[in-house]
DNA sequence: GCCAACGTTGGC
DNA sequence: GCCAACGTTGGC
């Protein structure tokens, strides 16, 4: 059996949030609009189908993790880049020479109880996460004993 | 290639 | 709304 990887994606929720994703056609989204190259090399070459994503709302009150998702479609051009229209417009990308990338995610399930950042702080088995760690990076690897842990938290 | 200035993220 | 931490830009 193929082994899957784990990540955390952020999402401020009034820009868009998991009931959104959860409201999109089969609950899957294009996960656009990242321009941190960090990110970005995650999003191109690292995140596979199949692979687990816990979903946390950042700028939030509280911020938390609300959902988790799953990779239904690999990294790909993110096109928005090359749209002069689009917030996240960036001339320097270009369809032949594309900076930028994307993954298809889909909705998995809502936690029956949110898990509140104040809550993982708390949790000295999460101490390691890099959502505690830096707090900027937009989409970051969680390792499988972290996510059982925080699955576990929302019983 | 250094690093100061500036912009952005995101917790609080 | 404030501001610390971090990333990016651009002058030199």
């Amino acid at each position: 059996m193929k082994k899957i990887n784990y990540w955390l994606v952020k999402s401020e929720p009034s820009d868009y949030s998991f009931s959104d994703l959860l409201s999109e056609t089969n609950q899957t989204a294009e996960w656009d609009g990242v321009r941190n190259y960090q990110a970005r090399n995650i999003l191109k070459s690292e995140m596979k189908i199949g692979d687990k994503v816990l979903y946390y709302h950042s700028n939030s009150n509280p911020s938390q993790i609300v959902g988790t998702a799953v990779v239904v479609k690999e990294g790909y051009p993110d096109f928005t880049a090359w749209d002069p229209k689009s917030k996240h417009y960036d001339p320097k990308s270009t369809p032949e020479n594309p900076k930028w990338f994307m993954v298809d995610l889909k909705a998995e399930k809502l936690l029956k109880k949110p898990i509140p950042l104040k809550e993982i702080k708390n949790n000295k088995d999460l101490n390691e996460m890099i959502l505690v760690k830096n707090s900027r990076l937009s989409v970051q690897p969680v390792t499988e004993k972290e996510w059982v842990e925080i699955l576990s938290m929302t019983e």
